[in-house]
DNA sequence: ATAGGGTTAG
């Protein structure tokens, strides 16, 4: 039950909108004059909703100015990515003060241009400690901790900002040790450098600390029970979210929020529906979570619902929306969804180009650079792994080589995303070559490695990798376990593959999710451990279940099992649409029985409801060239010699075993 | 009251 809760986001977001809507238009401000503050918060407004010149005009009636004013401008314009023009307005002020200084080089450092930072930093007359930190900070965004931390230990006077700038600057580049070390000798201890301490280990998945820190905190703000809200639903630890939700003294639009996306993760869709209902302002971010949840659960309908209903949409709104179609495999409605965007970011195009699985991909990837938009590490990662199922190689390779010109040659995603295409291509060995020449790994890369050794099943070489990972002090999660359950399964480790699945709950604090499941159904059905994994298939939730029992009914088929057979069946049947292949199975397992009759009486009921067995599919890329080929097709106009080919192969395959 | 640095939700 929720008592009072107080938003202040939301009121302050309701002011600002209200205020926009006054100075946006047309007419001159309103009858008494104005005094030079409502001029200044009409420029900001301007520059917030992105009106430049209408806060240019404004700039020039203004009657008169203050230091704050030209303030006001040059970081208008750097909120807007102007840089000449903040510039020129800092060349051209009558007076300056630090503000105006760290204003601009701020910008500077969020546009990349560290060098032209430093240069300002050097010029300031009389730096105080925002100066300071701004340019430490500068240094942490783009990439040199070190220049950072020689900073840091240069300035006469540090403030707690100053603190939390630079142990966040260290767990931002998973430097955990030095963090801690920072944290330990830190004098200046507020609530916020705990805080960023504390978020940082939330970040890196090191929850345990993140715990111990939190209970160790006598001074506690909304932000610190937030981190840890975050950190219990990031991680599917819902009872322990509810718990520290119900205890906090008060609760923000942030906490519920966090709240709402642990629930839609556990797929407890009701129990967030009935939290989003009960708070009383929402802001943006809210819906976004709300809308992106129902599109996970695979309820696109209810998320449409929510986007005609929300008062405001950003372009995250609608590439939920988009994900929901891409996610339905619905893709003309994906495509028409995004020729109807009145914006569309690098993210929109990465989501629909995910959804094809097919050359259409490229084509579109084509299309989206001449349109003018600049592939990001997203981009180049689902093209990847497009070009990796379609097995693609020749088209993988042109990509790896754009890579290396864009820039992205060390970077951890696309990076990972070339090590799955080589090895959905076979190549294990160019997989691992790129691995052990990265600058820097993080887990995204070490699953996919993991997952190589787990898919070609080198299971030992799998399990090694996973004890060098932990190590090096990277933190597992779901993906890795997966492919260590994966090739225990492989290899038929029943009792590896069950302490790896205790070990991710109880060492890694790790809730398995339906795959998960169904990976421990694989690996006990396989090895003949049907009743046991016949219990695991009926801890999923009912929702996910289908795979599960796909997966036993193979495994009682291959052990020829019948009781749960006939179970898995019953269980498998009853989803939609019908399925043919297990159909088939099952048939097959009385076939096996030489029970004819009841194999001939499934037959005719899969005749009955329409099923048909999906007809195998096979394809090969020659000189940029997909070729498809299906059973009994003779369309290729080369099909004799490729048999004859196929026939020369076998030959020499089985020479071989 | 209006301008600058850090930590929390998609």
């Amino acid at each position: 039950m929720l008592t009072r809760i107080r938003y202040p986001g939301y009121f302050r977001y309701h002011f600002e909108f209200r205020s926009l809507r006054v100075y946006s238009s047309e007419s001159k401000p309103p009858a008494p004059r104005p005094d030079i503050f409502w001029w200044n918060d009409a420029i900001n407004s301007c520059f917030r909703s992105g009106q430049v010149e209408r806060a240019c005009q404004l700039f020039e009636e203004m009657p008169h100015k203050n230091l704050v004013t030209w303030n006001c401008m040059i970081s208008g314009f750097v909120k807007n990515y102007k840089m000449s023009e903040a510039h020129r307005i800092f060349d051209v002020m009558p007076r300056k003060n630090a503000v105006s200084w760290s204003v601009l080089l701020t910008g500077y450092a969020r546009c990349g241009r560290i060098e032209e930072a430093r240069h300002l930093f050097n010029r300031i007359p009389e730096r105080n400690v925002v100066c300071w930190n701004s340019m430490i900070s500068g240094y942490i965004n783009n990439g040199k901790i070190g220049k950072a931390r020689e900073l840091f230990d240069e300035m006469p006077v540090k403030n707690s900002v100053s603190w939390s700038i630079m142990i966040s600057g260290y767990l931002k580049n998973r430097l955990v040790a030095e963090a801690r070390a920072l944290f330990d000798r830190s004098y200046l201890r507020s609530t916020s450098v705990y805080n960023a301490l504390m978020s940082g280990y939330v970040e890196l998945g090191c929850f345990r600390d993140a715990e111990n820190l939190f209970h160790r905190m006598t001074e506690k703000d909304v932000i610190t029970w937030n981190t840890m809200i975050t950190c219990y639903s990031r991680t599917g630890r819902m009872e322990l979210a509810e718990c520290l939700f119900d205890k906090m003294p008060e609760k923000d639009i942030i906490s519920s929020t966090a709240m709402i996306y642990g629930y839609l993760q556990n797929g407890n869709v009701e129990a967030a529906r009935k939290l989003f209902k009960e708070m009383p302002n929402r802001d943006i971010v809210t819906w976004n979570t709300m809308m992106g949840g129902y599109v996970r659960n695979g309820m696109l309908e209810d998320a449409l619902r929510l986007f005609s209903e929300m008062p405001e949409r950003d372009v995250v709104s609608w590439n939920t929306i988009l994900q929901g179609y891409v996610q339905q495999n619905d893709m003309v409605g994906a495509y028409c969804w995004f020729e109807k965007m009145p914006q569309v970011s690098e993210t929109s195009w990465n989501t629909l180009i995910s959804g094809y699985r097919s050359e259409e991909a490229l084509v579109l990837y084509c299309r989206m650079v001449k349109e003018g938009f600049r592939p990001d590490q997203g981009t180049l990662s689902v093209v990847l792994s497009v070009c990796g199922s379609l097995v693609a190689l020749g088209w993988g390779r042109m990509v790896h080589l754009y890579a290396i010109r864009a820039g992205y040659e060390h970077d951890t995603l696309v990076m990972s995303s070339l090590i799955c295409l080589y090895s959905r291509c076979g190549l294990i060995h160019d997989g691992v070559q790129v691995f052990e020449c990265l600058l820097k790994r993080d887990a995204i890369t070490w699953n996919a490695m993991i997952a190589t050794y787990a898919y070609h099943g080198s299971a030992i070489e799998a399990l090694k990798l996973f004890e060098k990972m932990i190590q090096g002090g990277f933190n597992p999660d779901h993906a890795t376990f997966l492919s260590l359950l994966l090739a225990c399964a492989h290899k038929g480790l029943v009792d590896e593959g069950c302490w790896y699945f205790k070990s991710m709950q109880e060492d890694w604090s790790l809730v398995p999710k339906p795959e998960h499941y169904s990976c421990m159904v694989d690996l006990l059905g396989r090895s003949g451990f049907i009743s046991q994994a016949y219990e695991f298939a009926n801890k999923i939730p009912v929702d996910s279940q289908t795979t599960a029992w796909e997966t036993l009914l193979s495994a009682c088929r291959v052990h020829g099992n019948l009781e749960f057979g006939e179970l898995a069946a019953k269980r498998v049947l009853h989803a939609q649409p019908p399925d043919g292949g297990m159909y088939t199975l099952l048939s097959n397992i009385y076939a096996t029985k030489g029970m004819w009759e009841n194999a001939a009486s499934i037959r005719a009921l899969m005749k009955d409801c329409g099923a048909k067995k999906e007809t195998g599919c096979s394809w090969i890329e020659v000189k940029g060239e997909m070729f498809s080929f299906v059973s009994n097709d003779k369309s290729n106009h080369l099909m004799e010699e490729i048999c004859q080919e196929l026939d020369n192969l076998s030959i020499i395959i089985e020479g071989f075993s």
